[in-house]
DNA sequence: CACGTCACCTGCGTGC
DNA sequence: TGCACGCAGGTGACGT
């Protein structure tokens, strides 16, 4: 699911303590921690999980690229939902002080100190969990973040000319930029009227200035709706329903009516608009 | 370096 | 109804 504006909606809700049960897990100590799919713990092993990270209190949860950041007491645990990841917070008992039984797809829980756990579920179990002491362990090879003032439109410009690489996967590269996937690349190339194959080394200075303004103006939208909801995968959001060209095969592109197409680059389904998009 | 292919997983919609 | 197939918000390991 989660792009760099559904992941960042998550870190808000959890930090801020906006969901159902409207309390914040900052502050909050690990009493224990259920794995339930061994692999969900990329490093270190399930068993060193779960003991390292007792009695660890949250004090920061921040966002980098497409990763959740915990920051613990001694230790960083990191999370990426990959394709259908997610994270909620809930009751773990009931009245009778029972544990309620996790759903099918909940890989690892949290049981934390307030009565409350961290449950992560992900159907498609690509999602993973690391608990390291320093977060640059696992985020050391992202790209600057699209949203940050430090990335200006010169030095966007000149990482695109030194390379000779299709524009759609390298944005979607995450050494390259952190926190764009399918949907938001989509969105940002047809806003910035870009081709997915156009060659990033061939584009001019006012091409990449335009890019970075839509890449920014897609992922702002983004957050401000609460991220995209498709499908069964995350809930809450509204981007869904303003997106311009992600899966409107065949509807009127929203600048000319001209109808959106289907194309596959980098195996990933890509839609564009043939006219206000052309490729050079 | 750049690109294509496959693997990792489960579930849903479609068409026969 | 059953079933095969293609598709899905991501990434990493290979081979060329």
């Amino acid at each position: 699911m989660p792009e760099l504006p559904e992941v960042e909606t998550i870190a808000r809700v959890l930090s801020d303590g906006k969901g159902e049960y409207q309390t914040s897990i900052i502050g909050c100590s690990i009493k224990n921690a259920q794995v339930k799919w061994a692999r969900t713990i990329a490093i270190p092993s399930p068993e060193e999980f779960s003991e390292r990270i007792k009695e660890q209190i949250i004090t920061a949860l921040t966002r980098r690229g497409k990763f959740l950041v915990f920051s613990l007491s001694r230790d960083a645990m990191l999370v990426h939902l990959r394709m259908s990841g997610d994270l909620r917070v809930e009751d773990h008992l009931d009245q009778g002080g029972e544990p309620i039984p996790l759903d099918k797809h909940d890989r690892m829980a949290l049981i934390l100190n307030n009565g409350q756990r961290l449950v992560f579920n992900d159907t498609r179990k690509f999602g993973r969990v690391w608990l390291v002491a320093d977060a640059g362990e696992v985020t050391g090879d992202l790209g600057p973040e699209p949203l940050e003032n430090s990335l200006t439109a010169e030095k966007f410009h000149k990482v695109l000319a030194a390379r000779k690489r299709q524009l759609k996967p390298l944005l979607m590269d995450q050494s390259f930029l952190a926190g764009l996937g399918n949907i938001y690349t989509d969105e940002a190339l047809h806003l910035a009227q870009l081709h997915p194959l156009a060659i990033a080394s061939e584009l001019s200075e006012g091409d990449a200035r335009r890019l970075l303004d839509a890449i920014r103006v897609v992922l702002k939208e983004g957050i401000r709706r609460n991220g995209a909801s498709i499908d069964w995968v995350y809930k809450g959001g509204d981007f869904q329903n303003h997106f311009r060209a992600y899966g409107r095969t065949g509807e009127p592109c929203p600048e000319c009516g001209t109808p959106i197409e289907r194309m596959v680059v980098g195996q990933r389904g890509t839609h564009i608009c043939p006219t206000c998009q052309p490729l050079a």
